[in-house]
RNA sequence: GCGGGUGUGGCGGAAUGGUAGACGCCGGGGACUUAAAAUCCCCUGAGCUUUGCUCGUGCCGGUUCGAGUCCGGCCACCCGCACCA
């Protein structure tokens, strides 16, 4: 009762020592109590926590709590997802090892999260590059690979020649090495590739289970895998040979002016060598742009190739043309043209002055309307000779059926989804455990040798990838024939460590992945939660993996994440000096209405609200900030105001504000009387309602207004007079608030009187009695306008409430003497009186 | 272009078709203090002829006794994908 204020900088490390020696947060795989999975996507170790990380987590931390308040058995995991490219930078710029650079900020970051005090079981911590780790990936790449899930295939790679490495996509900018700066070559590679494709069905119809992912994210993934339904056939060409074509509009088929094919495609390359025009076409074609912009505003282009292609149906040849907008990389390469329904060949037609047909009319009698754009809509066949008629559903059918009957074509399923290429010529990275012998092919590595660690001894001075020049690591011998052998150098693709961390998690045993009973007990993860940037290929690769692993019998779940969380990023105002450079929260002030920049009083520009980052300068430390207002002000702010989902704007003002509320539960913990006597009706009813609330609040993720409650609650708590009721508010709204302020929670509990930690104790009951009021403020209305409010006795009956409200003197002013034509009565709601 | 989301005070945001603006921040006034910090109390959507009235949830219309909420049509911004046949 002396110090008045709470001291974060001694109590949180206090408090956290104390649930790390009673280790509270360490899961029980073997407990009777319902279980609860709880993950947030583990961090890669870049360096230090970033405040995207602390609201994330945070978010985590709430649940992961309250669950076990609630009698949950949680799992609440953290590692680190460590292998990547940035480690083999650092490598490259300071001259450290990857290795050692990322265990450095491993323990950096470990230590950050430690001292916001979140409720993780730190036992199970791995990282990824943990050989114990990728040992247990390599044997699971080996078995997907009995299974047939794996293959190798010549497949095209951005290759940098001076840094002598392949880059993914996003590091090609305009076509040179961000890097290097040199000239991106296209290179032929054997790489590794899993079968995603043969779980594409499967990982489609899956989304429709997935009632607790975010919309978006479904869609997201759905277009991924982009499944269309259509006809592949074949046209017979004027120079004897035959071409493919893909459509999705069979129907359409009696519309079709022209074929059109890819600049890549080999009846281009064939026109090509005869033609040097074509082939100056297809040259620039290929210098194109490939940005978004530019694809918008680009032309269509074509080149008249003089073959002719024959229409089934009619026996007309149509052009072939070599096009621009087609992409070899789908279907087969070529199309069949129908300008009256799709814009891309509509616009094409009437560049080169092609024949535009309607074949599908809103009805038959509109059959020769004039066409101003493409239509793509349903409606009945026209000009289409036997489809006339019918509507596109039926046509598309026919059409397919006579395809087949007469051995031209055949219905067909094409994805967009591709295999997934998972080489990396990289260090830092799972070595793919296959050893190439010229007699045996490609053999795997025995898993009784695996891992198959990485060498320690490289270097990265030179360009390459270290484990092919290193003198030693990859020969050995053909674990087969005996005979002189190589290791594989390529390492596995990093999305493919976080394709199953879920489950190691889960259960660690020494000698297998994980034990299927243990992960049948934890499994699936009950709330994920992460950045929307991963709503693709992380997540698509997790359900891909799972189902992998279930096909070959080692699993027995396929979804491996019940309910999908994506939060908003924290954002924060930026601020530019009259000379354009950014500044940093710290070098500015506001002055009156304006913002100076401190040191010299100019005036700065603040600009938009955007994601902090580095470049913009409008980043917060976490650090910094739990120095300055303890762990449980950061976690409370990232949990206020902001719907979780969306952004959240950091303000100085707001951190402020929640360490002020931090102090003021403290002060009112301070005023608890155990030996209060005496009742307080309404405070108790706020209380249980409080408490319901909270918890529904928090079980919907809406942790805004979970906090909103307790603020409420905490306020009624401190203008109540003393009574047991008002006690029993004070350790209920101290309880409420656990989940989100921990070390303030342990120290209140403590001020009680209670001698366990309030870490393991019960979330309070609810009496249900006392969720209802026995009062209610009546709205009355004349019509639909609010004229006044009665406090009446729940539940009195309707007559009753008509006649007080129409006693009303606000309400008799309001009707003027106009007759009452009818009164709508919501009971304990509102009258409505209509004159 | 396609798909999705969001529009409510000065700001972040609440609101099962039923009293719009809970809760927080900012701001204003007051109390305590020699003073400040801290804390506490009050006010705080706009306007007006201020016991009260009118207007007000991006815009236009509709359904309803009653619309931020439902329906139709627009507008703006944000995100994702993108020449996917």
């Amino acid at each position: 009762m002396t110090d008045i204020r709470f001291d974060p900088s001694q109590a949180d490390g206090r408090w956290q020592r104390a649930w790390d020696e009673a280790r509270c947060f360490e899961a029980d795989s073997n407990s009777d109590k319902p279980k609860s999975y709880v993950l947030e996507m583990f961090p890669y170790p870049s360096g230090r926590i970033h405040i995207g990380h602390v609201r994330n987590y945070t978010m985590g931390d709430v649940l992961a709590r309250y669950k076990r308040m609630t009698g949950h058995e949680v799992l609440h995991p953290m590692g680190w997802d460590a292998f990547g490219m940035p480690a083999e930078n650092a490598a490259m710029e300071k001259g450290v090892h990857p290795a050692g650079w990322t265990y450095e900020n491993i323990a950096t970051m470990k230590a950050q999260l430690q001292r916001l005090g979140f409720a993780l079981d730190w036992s199970r911590e791995f990282a990824t590059c943990d050989p114990e780790y990728y040992g247990h990936e390599q044997a699971l790449f080996i078995d997907l690979y009995e299974a047939g899930l794996v293959y190798r295939r010549k497949s095209a790679v951005n290759w940098d020649p001076v840094d002598q490495t392949v880059l993914a996509n996003e590091q090609v900018i305009d076509g040179r090495g961000w890097r290097s700066g040199a000239v991106v070559e296209k290179r032929q590679l054997d790489q590794w590739f899993l079968k995603i494709t043969a779980f594409a069905e499967d990982l489609l119809a899956g989304l429709g289970s997935l009632d607790d992912w975010p919309e978006k994210v479904r869609l997201m993934q759905e277009n991924w895998i982009g499944k269309s339904q259509g006809l592949q056939f074949r046209f017979d060409l004027s120079n004897g040979e035959t071409i493919e074509v893909y459509t999705t509009r069979p129907d359409t088929i009696f519309g079709a002016s022209f074929v059109a094919v890819a600049p890549d495609h080999p009846i281009a390359q064939q026109v090509a060598m005869g033609n040097c025009d074509a082939a100056k076409f297809i040259e620039q074609c290929k210098r194109g742009g490939t940005t978004a912009a530019e694809l918008e505003t680009a032309e269509k282009l074509g080149f008249d190739t003089g073959i002719g292609a024959r229409h089934p149906f009619t026996g007309e040849y149509l052009p072939v043309y070599i096009a621009n907008f087609v992409l070899m990389e789908y279907g087969t390469g070529a199309i069949m043209a129908v300008p009256g329904h799709d814009q891309r060949d509509f616009d094409f037609a009437t560049k080169y002055g092609l024949p535009i047909v309607r074949v599908v009319a809103a009805s038959a009698e509109a059959a020769d309307a004039p066409l101003t754009e493409a239509e793509a809509g349903d409606g009945v066949l026209v000009n289409s000779g036997f489809l006339d008629g019918m509507n596109v559903a039926d046509a598309k059918r026919a059409v397919i059926d006579r395809a087949q009957s007469e051995g031209w074509g055949e219905g067909k399923t094409v994805w967009r989804l591709r295999d997934w290429g998972i080489s990396r010529q990289r260090y830092w990275g799972t070595p793919i455990p296959f050893i190439h012998c010229e007699a045996c092919g490609v053999v795997p590595v025995p898993k009784d040798q695996l891992p198959v660690t990485l060498p320690e001894d490289v270097d990265f001075k030179t360009p390459g990838n270290p484990l092919v020049r290193h003198p030693t690591w990859k020969h050995v011998d053909c674990p087969k024939c005996g005979a002189a052998a190589t290791r594989e150098t390529d390492t596995l693709d990093t999305f493919v460590n976080s394709s199953w961390y879920f489950l190691r998690f889960a259960s660690q045993p020494a000698d297998q992945p994980f034990d299927a009973a243990e992960v049948a007990k934890w499994m699936p993860v009950d709330q994920y939660i992460g950045g929307i940037e991963h709503a693709i290929l992380h997540l698509l690769y997790a359900r891909f993996w799972t189902r992998a692993l279930a096909h070959i019998g080692k699993l027995d779940v396929k979804e491996p994440f019940a309910s999908l969380f994506t939060q908003g990023m924290v954002t924060h105002e930026t601020y530019r000096a009259g000379d354009g450079s950014w500044l940093s929260p710290g070098e500015v002030r506001k002055n009156g209405e304006d913002w100076i920049r401190i040191s010299d009083g100019q005036p700065v520009t603040a600009g938009r609200v955007e994601k902090m980052s580095k470049s913009k300068k409008n980043v917060v430390d976490p650090d910094e900030i739990i120095a300055r207002y303890g762990a449980d002000a950061v976690r409370w702010f990232m949990l206020s105001d902001s719907p979780p989902e969306r952004d959240l704007p950091w303000s100085e003002a707001g951190i402020e504000g929640c360490g002020r509320f931090v102090q003021r539960l403290w002060r009112l913990v301070q005023q608890y009387d155990a030996n209060a006597t005496g009742e307080d009706k309404a405070l108790a009813r706020k209380t249980h309602q409080a408490v319901a609330a909270v918890a529904d609040h928090i079980e919907a993720l809406a942790f805004n207004k979970a906090v909103a409650k307790i603020y409420e609650l905490t306020s009624a708590a401190e203008k109540a007079a003393p009574s047991a009721d008002r006690s029993r508010a004070i350790r209920t709204v101290l309880l409420l608030a656990s989940p989100m302020m921990p070390h303030l929670a342990e120290e209140g509990w403590r001020a009680l009187g209670e001698s366990g930690l309030v870490a393991n104790a019960g979330w309070p009951e609810v009496d249900p009695a006392l969720l209802v009021e026995d009062e209610v403020t009546i709205a009355v209305q004349v019509k639909g306008k609010l004229r006044d409010t009665l406090t009446v006795a729940k539940g009195l009956p309707q007559p009753e409430l008509e006649a007080l409200a129409l006693a009303s003197e606000k309400v008799q002013r309001a009707i003027d003497g106009a007759p009452v034509r009818k009164v709508i009565v919501v009971p304990d709601r509102l009258v409505n009186i209509v004159a």
